[in-house]
DNA sequence: GCAAGGACGTA
DNA sequence: GTACGTCCTTGCA
């Protein structure tokens, strides 16, 4: 008979670094650990057939919280850092894969695996049976027997050694220079740094092993140690004995733990497929399941992923928004919210720890030797954690110069690293670097190999421009942790910047750039501040960042947000971090002469708008022009808008063009043409980037509501495109010589989650059949056959349709199509009776945004709505339709950064060299090399396509529309 | 020099 | 009727 124990907590922890990172396809989520564990299992099982074949198996891992051992000695294990981030969702899983083997899993409060796995070891060989611990653990060795019958067995891949490796007598006598049943005597001298074991200072292995070997056991060598000859290795242990013997039983693993489950129970069952195959499915581990089908000679089809575990499941994801789901969203609120329980209680009180700890700015260092910079160097591998914040001469990543560099490892810690603080200069130019920085080149080389460290995780807020900006110095950051993204993912665009949250969550005002460095057109850059004062800000910065980390991270597994954080918001920021430093390429000429144009013909509406007012005027100003029209002509119909002056939209002046008053046409045409060349024909060419010839947006992650993203400085977001005029600017976009631009479109990408979502047959049925919805939708609401249908016929139903997306309400409708509103209401009232299932959405939304303070996306995205209860009517009006909106914006808004997340990856795959630039909501933008877009194509269309899957199946197709051309209009 | 309001470009 | 960002004027400091 034989025993086979499996290390579960020691293998995740010792093959997470021997393990190539893997992300589930589907979503991202980390599973390189959870996929090693069932490969090694799968061996294990393998390997080891025939005679040494295990009759008995058991998984054992630590349970959370203290043992014995913290009574003994408060310290133990004090320093060890907290798990990576990759690892933590990996945990539970492997449990699960355990469990999907058929394999008892064991863990029990206030006794470590090791403990555990002794008692069983020693309690199976008492009863004559072979031993196998799964483990390289040394604190293990302990148990080995020089017989053979309890050995351990080393399962961590490691590059060109075999997957197994044996150890035995001989192997611990090489790690400990003693037999397995001195090495708690070793141990208790050395210690142990990784577990804060303290032994006996200044005793390493080689003199604690010579040591014992001389004297026999611990316990003779203390008693005897006044004997000993080396007065300084005498003296330690005398002084340090009672030290010595803590240690020993630190080390010593407990083998009496009163497990609950007898030798019996852990007799080997046979895999059983239909645990199996739900998980393998769910983890989309395809080589495994393949492998694991021909030896149960079972078909994997005949079973469905786990629908708890799959990508977008039930355990994290939130539930779709079918009306019959409230109740339950309301029993997981309570259940995983509530003050007291496990997560919830944990993250309130990391909040409150982490607020008491002041700031203190005397406590923040300045690096500026290579000494202390290779001590911070070590205190981050140590520590396999960093928070970083890098300070730079401007606020646009691609043009600004690094001036320092911060780095904090412990709350309260932080220091500066300046490398690029300058000397006053003349009008010529800089005047050189200020003394007594430490060369950049030797900072990065430093820095680089941790920053680029796959096991050690940078914590900043705002990564992506930290990303870009040492990405421009050769080095590529990662892996991330964004205190921004992790607060988006929980609160949403609510406390956006570093300043806010560390007001908000730490009640600390932070030292703001502006007493540093002034305002207006004074102020300052970085690289002019002195560096003692910069210091102390930037330190702060990483300081209260890494507060940030501790007090927001442990809300995400609380509130269930872990798999929105990990799957749609962390795996985005470098992809826009690259979609933002490859910029798009911008036609100067054509901006100039439509500029010259645009001027010359504003010029002519002016005189002309002069000349109707008979006066004349500032036409930018609302102000004048409303006076002019309202008071001085009197003309009849004017509103007032809220501030009592006179409005002057375009609406406005279109009904009082129809009235037949020239000069409102004339400043509409104005208007249009001095917008066009105000905010595009002018101001863009002054964001061509002249170290890269091209235009490089920002993208904002976290600063919609819904989840879209918004795009600044320049908003590439709101080319124009809907009048001719506007289309020419568009065509300065342009790929350069040799490339084309592609554009790919979701075609009614809103319409369709709105008929999926509401579950709206009619709907899907057209979608399904690919028909033209607005005539549809006209054709049930008006009674006219699509063929040969009026415009405007189709026009109304438009307005309809967007209508419904945007929480219609019959006076919105009314003024859009400009019909009365009791026409209006009718329209809805029809549209109700032909599409049922919208009024039921739109009721659960109003319903559950009252009840619950926000409404979520199909992929558990949460949108925040404060005063949905608020006393004033037309607020609560307006929370009302933006409720319904959110998740349908939401929602189509999750799809295509599921899109974006893949779209690199697949690219390479299919070998396809593409650059993917922009993104404007529901369309993507990329730049490939001419005759390379019919290979492209089809894979941009297929990963925007399926991107909402496999987490969420969708009941309408979605159609993804793709052309390429040399410029933009033209590919639209 | 700055903030607010109005207007208008996009999905 | 939803969601944004930018430009310009205005009014106050």
């Amino acid at each position: 008979m034989h025993l086979l124990l499996v290390d579960g907590s020691g293998y995740i922890f010792r093959a997470f670094h021997a393990l190539p990172p893997l992300s589930r396809k589907s979503d991202g989520l980390p599973v390189g650990c959870v996929q090693g564990f069932c490969n090694m299992l799968f061996k294990l099982t393998q390997d080891m057939d025939g005679d040494e074949a295990p009759t008995h198996m058991a998984v054992i891992f630590d349970a959370k919280g203290k043992t014995f051992r913290d009574d003994i000695y408060p310290d133990y294990k004090a320093q060890r850092p907290p798990a990576p981030e990759e690892l933590v969702p990996q945990f539970p899983l492997t449990r699960s894969a355990t469990r999907a083997f058929s394999i008892p899993s064991i863990e029990m409060e206030g006794w470590e695996a090791d403990d555990i796995m002794a008692t069983y070891a020693v309690m199976a060989r008492q009863a004559g049976m072979k031993v196998t611990i799964a483990s390289s653990d040394k604190d293990l060795m302990q148990l080995v027997e020089p017989d053979g019958s309890i050995r351990l067995l080393d399962t961590i891949p490691r590059p060109g050694q075999p997957p197994l490796r044996w150890i035995g007598p001989d192997e611990v006598m090489t790690k400990f220079g003693v037999s397995p049943d001195k090495v708690i005597d070793v141990q208790a001298l050395c210690g142990d740094s990784v577990d804060n074991v303290p032994g006996v200072p200044g005793i390493g292995v080689k003199t604690a092993a010579e040591l014992i070997n001389a004297y026999g056991d611990l316990e003779t060598l203390l008693s005897r140690a006044e004997e000993i000859k080396q007065p300084a290795r005498r003296q330690k242990l005398i002084d340090n004995a009672e030290l010595a013997r803590i240690s020993k039983r630190l080390v010593t693993l407990e083998q009496k733990v009163p497990v609950e489950i007898g030798l019996d129970g852990l007799v080997r069952q046979p895999m059983r497929p239909s645990a199996l195959f739900p998980f393998l499915k769910a983890m989309e581990f395809a080589t495994i399941t393949k492998r694991l089908a021909t030896l149960l000679e079972a078909n994997p089809d005949d079973f469905e992923a786990d629908p708890e575990l799959k990508a977008g499941g039930s355990t994290d994801v939130g539930a779709p928004q079918k009306s019959t789901s409230l109740s339950v969203a309301k029993a997981k609120l309570a259940a995983n919210a509530t003050p007291g329980t496990g997560p919830a209680r944990h993250a309130a009180e990391e909040h409150a720890r982490v607020k008491a700890i002041p700031v203190d700015y005397d406590a923040y260092e300045i690096v500026t030797t290579p000494e202390r910079l290779a001590a911070w160097v070590d205190k981050i591998v140590d520590t396999g954690r960093v928070s970083i914040d890098t300070e730079t001469t401007g606020l646009d990543p691609q043009m600004a110069d690094l001036v320092g560099i911060c780095l904090s490892t412990a709350i309260g810690e932080g220091c500066y690293i300046p490398v690029g603080h300058a000397l006053p200069g003349d009008l010529l130019g800089g005047g050189g670097l200020v003394e007594g920085q430490l060369p950049i080149r030797d900072v990065l080389a430093a820095l680089k190999p941790v920053l680029e460290d796959a096991s050690i995780l940078k914590i900043g807020q705002n990564v992506k421009y930290d990303m870009e900006v040492l990405e421009r110095y050769g080095i590529a950051l990662a892996p991330i942790d964004d205190t921004m993204l992790i607060s988006y993912a929980l609160d949403g665009p609510r406390y956006n910047g570093m300043d806010v949250l560390a007001d908000h969550w730490l009640e600390h005002k932070c030292i703001s750039f502006s007493e540093l460095a002034g305002t207006g057109k004074n102020q300052k850059t970085f690289d002019q501040l002195d560096i003692a004062a910069a210091a102390r800000y930037a330190a702060e910065d990483a300081d209260v960042t890494l507060r940030l980390w501790h007090v927001l991270k442990p809300r995400l597994s609380a509130e269930n947000a872990t798999t929105l954080y990990e799957t749609l918001e962390r795996p985005l920021a470098p992809v826009l971090a690259r979609m933002e430093a490859r910029g798009i390429m911008v036609d100067r000429q054509i901006l100039a002469r439509l500029s010259g144009d645009f001027a010359q013909r504003a010029a002519a509406f002016e005189a002309e708008a002069h000349e109707l007012a008979g006066q004349s005027f500032n036409l930018g100003s609302p102000k004048q022009l409303g006076e002019i029209l309202f008071d001085k002509m009197g003309l009849e119909g004017g509103t007032k808008t809220k501030t009592g002056a006179w409005s002057t939209g375009a609406d406005v002046l279109e009904d009082l063009a129809l009235k037949g008053i020239p000069l409102a046409r004339t400043i509409v045409d104005w208007r249009q043409l001095t917008k066009l060349k105000g905010t595009y024909t002018d101001a863009l060419p002054t964001y061509i980037n002249p170290r890269t010839g091209r235009v490089h947006t920002s993208y904002s992650q976290a600063s919609v509501l819904t989840g879209r993203l918004s795009s600044n400085d320049p908003n590439l977001q709101n080319i124009p495109v809907r009048t001719e005029d506007g289309r020419k600017i568009r065509s300065a976009f342009v790929a350069p010589p040799g490339k084309v631009l592609i554009s790919a479109d979701y075609s009614q990408i809103e319409l369709r989650v709105l008929a999926h979502i509401a579950d709206i047959q009619a709907l899907k049925d057209a979608f399904e059949e690919g028909l033209d919805i607005h005539a549809m939708t006209a054709s049930e609401m008006f009674n006219v056959p699509v063929e040969g249908m009026p415009s405007d016929v189709r026009r109304r139903a438009k307005a309809i349709n967007f209508g419904i997306i945007y929480g219609i309400s019959a006076f919105g409708l009314a003024n859009q199509l400009g019909i009365e509103r009791s026409v209006a209401g009718e329209y809805i009232k029809t549209y109700f009776e032909r599409f049922p299932g919208i009024k039921d959405y739109m009721d659960a939304q109003r319903i559950r945004v009252k009840a619950e303070g926000h409404v979520t996306t199909l992929f558990g995205r949460k949108i925040q709505f404060p005063n949905a209860n608020s006393g004033n009517p037309s607020e609560r009006a307006f929370v009302e339709r933006a409720s319904i909106n959110a998740p349908i914006q939401g929602s189509a808004a999750d799809i295509i950064r599921r899109a974006m997340i893949r779209m690199e990856g697949e690219l390479q795959r299919a070998g396809v060299d593409a650059d993917m630039l922009l993104q404007v909501h529901d369309e993507l933008i990329f730049e490939v090399p001419e005759g390379a877009e019919e290979a492209a194509i089809p894979v941009i269309k297929r990963v925007m396509e399926g991107a909402a899957e496999p987490a969420v199946r969708l009941s309408v197709p979605i159609q993804v529309d793709a052309h390429a051309a040399k410029n933009w209009d033209e590919a639209h």
